[in-house]
This record gives C-alpha cells, sequence and structure tokens, in this order.
DNA sequence: TAGATTGTTAATCGATTAACAATC
DNA sequence: TAGATTGTTAATCGATTAACAATC
C-alpha cells in the first residue's frame, strides 16, 4: 500500500543522517545536483551502495545528471522525521546537559530542546540559556503537554536507568543516552548510545591496531 | 612474530570498549568469572560473536567457568592502549569544550585532558576545571612537550577542518570529532566521529521506521 | 561422571560491490 | 550520437551464527 515503508537495514540508518549533512553542506555551495559518486567520496563508500541506500528515501535521480539537490534534502529530512520539529527534553543539569541545551545547531537542524530537568534542588529554578531547570516531578505533565518525544540523558551513569524508567514512562519514544549506562528499554522505545568515553576507546583501540604502539619500549 | 596483531575488523573494534564497560560493572558487583553468555546478553548480540571477539584480545577463558574478570578487563584494557593513560588536548573552549574539560570519567578511565586552547582571544586565561584556556599558537610546543597523542574537536563546524590540521601538524595521532564537520586527514591519523546531532538523526529516523509516525495527519 | 563452557571450523546470513541495461 | 548516470539484478565479500569436539 502506498507509504508503507518496509524496515531499513541498521547500516542505511546510520548513513541517512550523514547523507543530510553532506547534502545540506554542498547546497550551501550552490550545488543544484548530486550524484551519487560525489555521496560516495563523501563518506567513504562505493556509488553503488549510495544508489541502494538512496532506494529507500523517496527521491529519483535523473539519468546525466544525478539527484536534484533540493529534493534529495527534502526526501532525506522526510525519512528523518518529517521534516517537522521533534520536541527534545534534556534531563540532567551539569556540565554537559547545560552545555546541550545551549547548543544552537539542534534547534536548526529541528530538535526544539523545550525541557531540561535535574532532580538536584539546588539547581532547580536555574537559568540554562533560554530554560529554567525544572524539578522531575513535573517531568511527566511537560512531556504531555508539549508532546515531547526525544529524551536526552546527561546525567550520572548510576542515575541513568532510573531517569530513563521515568522518561519512558512520562510518554517518550525515543532516548538519546549520553550517560555510560546500558539502558534496558521496553522493545518499542528506541535508543540511540552517544557515549563521548566509548568512543574514545575507540579511538584509543584504533591508534594501538595501527602499529607504532607509543612509547613501545616493551 | 610474538606480539604481531593482524588488523581487526571494525565491528570488533566497535564492541571491544562495550565489553570493558560491562566487565567493569560486573566486576564492581563483584564477579570474579564473566562467561561469553553474559556478555552476549549485554551487548545484544549471540555468545558465538563474544567468543569470536575475544580472540582478538590476549585472554584465555576456562570451561565451565567462562573469563576471569581481572585478567580479562586487563586484556581488553591493553588492547585498548596499553592500559596507559593517553594524554588529550580540547580545542574549542565553548560550552561543549569546556564540559568535555570538566568530565571527571575521562580521567578515571585513562584519559588525562591535559591542555584546552581556543582561538578567541577572550576567553584565552579562562579558568576551565583545573585547567586554564591557551591560545592556539601554543598548541604545537603543548602537543610535543606532553606526548599528546588525541586531539578532541569541539569547535564549531567552519573552523572544523583549520583546528583538525593544525593538531595534525601538531602531531596528534587520533582525533575526536564533535564538531559537525567531515574531516580531511592524512591515512595515518585516525579519526572517531561523535557528532550528536547525527546521532539525533538517527533516532529520529528510527522512531520514523517504527510506524506510529506521530501526528500523521497526511 | 555429567554438565557447562570454551575455541574453532563450517554454514548462514546480510551488506557491499560489480556489472549492465535503460535512460537522458 | 556518444557519454554519463541511474536503478536493479547478480556476485562477492565479510560478519555473524551454529555446531561440535575438547576440556575441566
Amino acid at each position: 500500500m502506498a507509504g508503507a515503508r518496509k524496515a531499513i537495514p541498521a547500516p542505511v540508518v546510520r548513513r541517512i543522517p550523514k547523507y543530510l549533512t553532506v547534502v545540506q553542506e554542498l547546497r550551501r555551495q550552490g550545488e543544484q545536483w548530486i550524484s551519487s559518486a560525489v555521496l560516495a567520496e563523501a563518506l567513504g563508500v562505493t556509488s553503488s551502495t549510495v544508489r541502494q541506500d538512496l532506494s529507500h528515501v523517496e527521491v529519483s535521480g535523473f539519468s546525466k545528471r544525478g539527484y536534484p539537490a533540493q529534493r534529495l534534502e527534502e526526501a532525506l529530512l522526510r525519512r528523518l522525521g518529517g521534516g517537522l520539529p521533534r520536541r527534545v527534553v534534556v534531563v540532567g543539569a551539569g556540565n554537559l546537559g547545560c552545555a546541550l541545551v545551549r547548543h544552537e545547531p539542534f534547534r536548526e537542524h529541528g530538535f526544539h530542546i523545550c525541557g531540561v530537568f535535574d532532580a538536584n534542588a539546588r539547581v532547580v529554578g536555574k537559568r540554562v540559556g533560554r530554560l529554567v531547570v525544572q524539578p522531575m516531578s513535573a517531568l511527566g505533565g511537560w512531556v504531555k503537554r508539549w508532546g515531547v518525544e526525544i529524551g536526552m540523558l546527561a546525567v550520572p551513569l548510576r542515575a541513568a536507568q532510573e531517569v530513563a524508567d521515568q522518561l519512558i514512562a512520562a510518554g517518550v519514544r525515543g532516548l538519546l543516552n549520553l550517560s555510560g549506562a546500558r539502558l534496558r528499554v521496553p522493545e518499542r522505545v528506541k535508543v540511540v548510545d552517544a557515549r563521548v568515553l566509548d568512543s574514545l576507546r575507540e579511538l584509543s583501540c584504533l591508534l594501538c591496531a595501527s602499529g607504532a604502539a607509543r612509547g613501545d619500549r616493551k
């Protein structure tokens, strides 16, 4: 039936945001047409992979020219959330949480942070960017009132699972997990982990693997 | 020859930090032995995959018991960087950069942030955590003096490539890229991207794919 | 001993790439 | 027309999983 979408393979899901980033960059530079070869080069895959990936996106290319840049951007945005803004709350008003709230590019790209919460009574009421830190007790009502879909977890490791449970109970459908914790969530809730420590470790692993292991004196 | 390491497949490189996280968590809970089944459960893969992965790590399991927890942690740490601390500098002393500098867990896990730099003369000299913001001109000397291996990019998108070039010229071997930029680097330099915006978009894509596409009124 | 778990080989699965007809 | 690029089918490649002998 029209509009029915089959599940997209996970590697494709991870590349779609990257295609969008590249397309927006090229459009800023005035490009009207973007070929699969150009996208392939930018992402480090083959043009074949790009064309396969874009078959999961509602856009048509043209022979000899490639994909119309604007339509491609629109289609990618659509695939990423209808192009409509999604509402987001941040839980945890520490260093990281505050940095997220103040980070302008999220808004520019359709993620509206509309609330920030913290369990610590001493930071409740504090101003962060354009928001005021609210107590956890206000979370459920806020999520419902604003139709918040995404919760960003910027809390310490040990508090993460409890906060995740509260966010899910409040009704969010997706969690961006910036704590170090491994979260257990019901299947309907989607989680994306963005752990800087794991990324650092991955980098460290790559450095080790790429020979010349530093001092290397035994 | 002894100790020669063959290249580890990328998916394994990405899982090794996660194994370490889980092992450390279980050790804190007092576990002495950890089986491949337990690790599999935690990471959402099969025990078969775990055993394959751990064949890339210098550790031996025991039948009927699994892997000795302490040795497994040590072996994973070794694979991740000899267990020795790695020195890190942060470039960009904005919201994100300051949050990184103040983030304690990095140090606890062997990543010592020993410098923070910014191009903006107005923030140079400012105190962030235990550090003082330095001008970009001091970067090269600092990297050499302290043997800094990793640079964290917490600068705006448009400055990212130039800063990456400066870090590489200064001698870092790995970059953790927290800017939105796609970086071009020489092959010997390793880059791991940790873009929160891309993660948010990935989450958004998952929410879309998992039906019930929000308002959904046409 | 019986049972549980590793380490490894072989089979499966799925993603990536190649190839090419169709198109402009 | 000749050349370039898509969309798609088929082939390849590599990662994951299954299976099982070896071990404690």
